[in-house]
DNA sequence: ATGCGTATCT
DNA sequence: TAGATACGCA
């Protein structure tokens, strides 16, 4: 349209008027727009003055005149600059990116937020750092996961109610922290041995005294109150866990006397166990459970037991056994923490519990190995489990 | 009689 | 889902 190759002055002064006309209408916002005006006015300017001396012979004043070419060189630098830097091929690296490269631009783009980006490329911000923890990078695993670290999807701290996680949070809520090894210096400030993660504990009370007299019906038999399993309180458990030599070995009241909570229920952890175990086995067999009958094993059933010692553990808990040195906690008892997984690993014929506890109630202890577990359990299938020194892996 | 494991419920 | 409870067993 508007091939009109003529008149090309006319069209000049008309465009000049309609700019004018358009000054003025700016003029008013010349606060809100002042470098808007300005392009206006320095147009005009130009164009007068071209026309002026040119006289008529630039037909073709075009509407976006040089000025604003000069003024903002949009277009080209967008095209100029991404390609700036030189060869692509060859290097195929980006190297250090000498100055804050493309991938920043992109990160812009995903995220349109107003975010200060450190203007320095060099410190880049650690935060989805990967932890060179070998564990299986299982999908989500919630909140049983075998060890490493506890996800930490904490919540804003606004939730008054459970104070545990907050505090829980706090102390472990660190950085994604420790999970190889090297400085645990575990964060484990809490002076008193009683246990971090103490919230829920008071209404123990309600346990089964009918008392409570809550309602009056002294016959409802309220459920307890849901135990909280905060990441703190689900990190003693893990450690007791490996003290223990596994979750498939570990007993659930011994749980409980290891992990020193107070207000701690043998059902409790009983429960959770119960999750944990379900929870560690291999989350891969996600496929139809029933495998009734003929389906000829598809699956790579992956029996793989590690030998730890003298016991069998499934992987991810001689992961985790690997992964956390020492529990660290050790607030006042410092057997438990100087050995912890050591134990784990030398079981000599999975019949010994490590433990040092002195008040050690006689329980089934030497000799009923099997009192105890009468269930197969971990090593049930295969018969041949006495020699400590196994190293095959069926 | 206690403790454990599992199934089931909420 | 996660935790609590019910049930059976040794």
């Amino acid at each position: 349209m508007d091939p009109p190759p003529h008149s090309g002055r006319r069209r000049c002064r008309e465009y000049l008027l309609a700019l004018e006309e358009e000054r003025r209408k700016i003029q008013v916002f010349q606060r809100e727009l002042p470098l808007c005006l300005e392009l206006v006015t320095q147009t005009i300017e130009g164009m007068k003055s071209r026309m002026d001396g040119a006289g008529g012979s630039e037909e073709t004043v075009s509407d976006h005149g040089p000025v604003l070419e000069e003024l903002m060189p949009l277009k080209p630098s967008l095209s100029v600059s991404s390609e700036e830097h030189e060869s692509s091929g060859g290097a195929g690296k980006r190297e250090e990116a000498a100055q804050t490269p493309d991938w920043l631009r992109s990160v812009q783009l995903w995220s349109q937020e107003p975010q200060q980006r450190p203007s320095s490329p060099s410190s880049p911000r650690k935060e989805p750092l990967c932890k060179p923890v070998a564990l299986s990078a299982r999908k989500a695993g919630g909140a049983f996961q075998p060890f490493e670290k506890e996800k930490r999807a904490e919540a804003p701290a606004s939730s008054a109610t459970t104070a545990a996680a907050s505090s829980a949070a706090a102390v472990v809520g660190d950085s994604s922290d420790d999970a190889p090894a090297d400085t645990d210096t575990r964060e484990r400030p809490r002076s008193d041995d009683k246990e971090t993660s103490r919230d829920a504990e008071d209404k123990g009370g309600n346990k089964k005294d009918s008392k409570g007299g809550e309602e009056g019906q002294s016959q409802a038999p309220a459920r307890k109150q849901r135990r909280c399993w905060a990441p703190e309180l689900h990190r003693r458990f893990l450690q007791a866990l490996q003290q223990l030599g596994g979750s498939h070995v570990a007993t659930p009241k011994q749980i409980r006397e290891l992990m020193k909570v107070d207000g701690l229920t043998n059902d409790e952890v009983k429960s959770h166990l119960q999750k944990y175990r379900l929870h560690t086995r291999r989350p891969n067999a996600t496929a139809t459970v029933q495998s009734a009958g003929t389906s000829a094993a598809p699956a790579p059933p992956m029996p793989q037991f590690i030998v730890v010692g003298g016991i069998w553990v499934p992987p991810p808990e001689y992961a985790a056994a690997a992964a956390q040195p020492a529990g660290g906690d050790a607030p006042g008892t410092t057997t438990t923490a100087g050995t912890v997984y050591a134990p784990v690993a030398t079981l000599p014929s999975g019949v010994h519990r490590p433990q040092p506890r002195q008040q050690g109630p006689p329980r089934q202890s030497s000799g009923c190995s099997d009192a105890g577990r009468r269930r197969g359990d971990a090593s049930s299938g295969s018969p041949a489990v006495s020699s400590t020194s196994h190293t095959s892996s069926a």
